[in-house]
DNA sequence: AAGCCTCTTGCGATCAGTTGCGACTGGAGA
DNA sequence: TCTCCAGTCGCAACTGATCGCAAGAGGCTT
């Protein structure tokens, strides 16, 4: 998402590979498409795409995957406040967490990485004793090119 | 949710009022229902409740009414990390955001303030001139009792 | 009280996401 | 290479949420 030209094609795989998970045509098919995206795709997009691959991809295929990578922590979902629908994004999951911030008037999704959102993560650990393991902060709002 | 001893019967109706929007039956039925609450409830669980008050309330009328309290600013909507499915939560909006956490295992909610997650959207608001409407925090993770 | 008009509702259809079942197959082992 | 079996798939049905339409009604004015 936020680094396109850095993405590795086959990394997920490879980590998915690693991890002593079955590899299929449909699978290789989502995940490509998952490592190339630009945006933010919702799981419609996704089929649409991974069919252009493989037209064989079913759409509870692409569900099940999905969240089979949800669980092993290799991509983030996210509803972006949303202001496109009721559905919901997917992306890569990086190694530091962000802030997606969603402008409602015209939609532009502006992403920020704090130290702040880090160290309010470990205050959570510490005084709640809980053990994180995905956390997701989603802001919905005006952008400096819509406030009044 | 959190202060369930302190809501005041009536206050989301009255809220609405003041700002001219009509009042119907069906929406005094699943107002009642949302500030009576003291747990976490979906949409089916409003609506089933909605119904013992008023059996005229259709499903369609429940969602509507989430959404105009969303836009409205006076409900959050939660999705708790979908433990529980993909179904969403809604709680009385209060002064003070909060963050949910939620426990992968036992289910477990917690919630908790924290003067660091406002200083966070401070950081948001000034950095990004972005304005900040409506904002939320979800973490999935492990509570203290079922930690390893 | 009656009239009016804009908003709201119920209902059925549709879309986002999930599930169960039987058929298929990836990949490990021989 | 062949066998095998546990995992995966497509498909149809189901659930969470939304939409469009015609009928109903809230609340303001007279």
């Amino acid at each position: 998402m936020p680094f396109p030209q850095t993405e590795i094609p086959g990394r997920l795989q490879k980590q998915l590979a690693g991890r002593g998970i079955r590899m299929t045509a449909q699978r290789r098919a989502i995940l490509s498409v998952i490592e190339m995206a630009t945006k933010h795709l919702d799981a419609s997009q996704i089929l649409r795409k991974a069919r252009r691959v493989d037209a064989t991809v079913d759409r509870s295929t692409v569900y099940r995957t999905l969240d089979l990578l949800k669980r092993q922590g290799l991509i983030d979902e996210l509803d972006l406040m949303h202001i496109k629908g009721e559905g919901h994004y997917y992306e890569r999951r990086l190694d530091r967490d962000h802030i997606h911030m969603a402008c409602l008037r015209c939609g532009k999704i502006t992403e920020f990485a704090s130290k702040t959102f880090d160290s309010l993560k470990k205050q959570l650990e510490r005084d709640c004793h809980f053990h994180i393991v995905v956390s997701r902060l989603e802001v919905g709002g005006y952008c400096s090119g819509c406030r009044r």
